[in-house]
DNA sequence: CGGTACATTGAAAAACCTCAAGGATTGTGG
DNA sequence: CCACAATCCTTGAGGTTTTTCAATGTACCG
């Protein structure tokens, strides 16, 4: 496991994040805010390529995202990989597993990544006096469902083109609620992690990239994206499963 | 809504159902099951091919299936219907709603169906008096999470022929649970249903069940399935997730 | 600076889909 | 009970999408 750090007072706590209008204290009310701050306490930081939990692993913690961003995957018996996420700033990750005594995927740094902890027993223990907490891991858990049900239409129903611009579109308008453009970023993942998350292979994936280029809905250069045609990609996509 | 049927003390209960090892009350001890007949006192009836909820409608409550089978799916905003799951006798229906105000999923019945409602604000209610309740919810919950990832990972990363071999072993091994015959039994779904929830067109679905025939794995007729060579379809599946 | 991992592109092959026709099954109304 | 319609299933031919294999180019890291 990384290295752990303890936060001291002086450190951020969730009661003072700039992340608290997305994280975990989104939707509880600010003077309750402060019960989270007894809660997470600790913080973890993963250098890139590193996992935060290994699929088996005991779930006993929620992990929010502070800086950097992660993969979540999973391995089947034959050993396949299946990406089944990336995660951003502020978003949560562990909600797979929680309800479970063990995880259900692994969690791989995409770049170094800070996440805090917010151990499950703990949560539990506040639960009571916060049932705003309660509500709200309900709804977070809810919206992992959701997650994996519209990555499932995604690969199910939708052809290549329509899957890379929603993923596109997706991480853009993630970004773009973190406070950064959402029409120029860098990719933290290779075009083989795309793929692999969308059912595709990593030539597929470049070959699309390429053809959007051509055709002057983005710009693209590695993993530098500048989306020139967010509209033309919406109509591509052509649903809301991205 | 599909007719509903109050449950008289005659009729069956939860703590006298042949389905209590497998339904909602498994893992329930069995001086604790009769909590749940307090909670279970109705039951509805849906014709073949009726919803028993839609997408969008207020989630009060989990559904047990009694007798028949029922299909989720979802559909998007552009109107593209993707098949997320199949349920027989003995599983739960409304699972992915239960933690949000309403449903993900639209539940069809496949044939004419039976189904126990037991309603989400009374199941909080018990919760306290039966914390074997609360830990089993968060399993099921948990389950569907899984489920809903196996599915991702079946069609992000398996072939056709390895989608089809596991979603029969997967019926078959859920019907061998519920006493039938593992190897010989009627498919409640069209190839088209198949096909949608394996990502594949009614055509391809087809042509895998004559293959499968001609190379002796199966023998079929229109619905009626027989399994002639099950390790070879374990093989050819190559993995656990079905 | 050189090695390694990552990305692009092309050509050929494979997988899967679409379109189309015909056969089987089921249910219904006369 | 039969005939007919509607639905579902099978099979073929041909086309499209996506993959595979291979070669080359580019960026990153020690």
């Amino acid at each position: 496991m990384p290295k752990k750090i303890l936060l001291t007072p002086e450190s951020m706590r969730c009661s003072a994040c700039m992340l608290s209008t997305l994280c975990l204290p989104i939707g509880i009310e600010q003077n309750e805010v402060f019960h989270l701050d007894e809660v997470v306490n600790e913080r973890i930081r993963i250098p890139k390529g590193k996992a935060l939990f290994h699929q088996g692993d005991v779930a006993d913690a929620i992990y929010g995202i502070r800086s950097g961003s992660i993969k979540t995957q999973l391995v089947d018996s034959a050993g396949l990989v299946q990406i089944t996420g990336f995660l951003l700033a502020g978003e949560l990750v562990g909600l797979d597993g929680f309800l479970e005594e063990s995880q259900l995927s692994t969690a791989i740094a995409l770049e170094d990544t800070e996440v805090c902890v917010a151990p499950i027993d703990d949560m539990d223990r506040i639960t009571a006096q916060v049932p705003a907490l309660q509500y709200q891991l309900r709804r977070l858990t809810s919206n992992e469902i959701k997650r994996s049900q519209q990555l499932v239409m995604s690969l199910g129903v939708l052809r290549s083109e329509q899957r890379l611009a929603g993923f596109l579109l997706s991480i853009s308008q993630r970004l773009a609620v973190l406070g950064y453009s959402p029409s120029e970023f860098v990719l933290r993942m290779s075009r083989e992690e795309i793929g692999n998350y969308l059912g595709l292979t990593l030539e597929t994936v470049s070959r699309l990239f390429s053809r959007f280029a051509r055709e002057n809905l983005l710009r693209v250069r590695q993993r530098d994206v500048q989306l020139l045609d967010m509209q033309a990609l919406r109509d591509l996509a052509g649903t809301d499963c991205g």
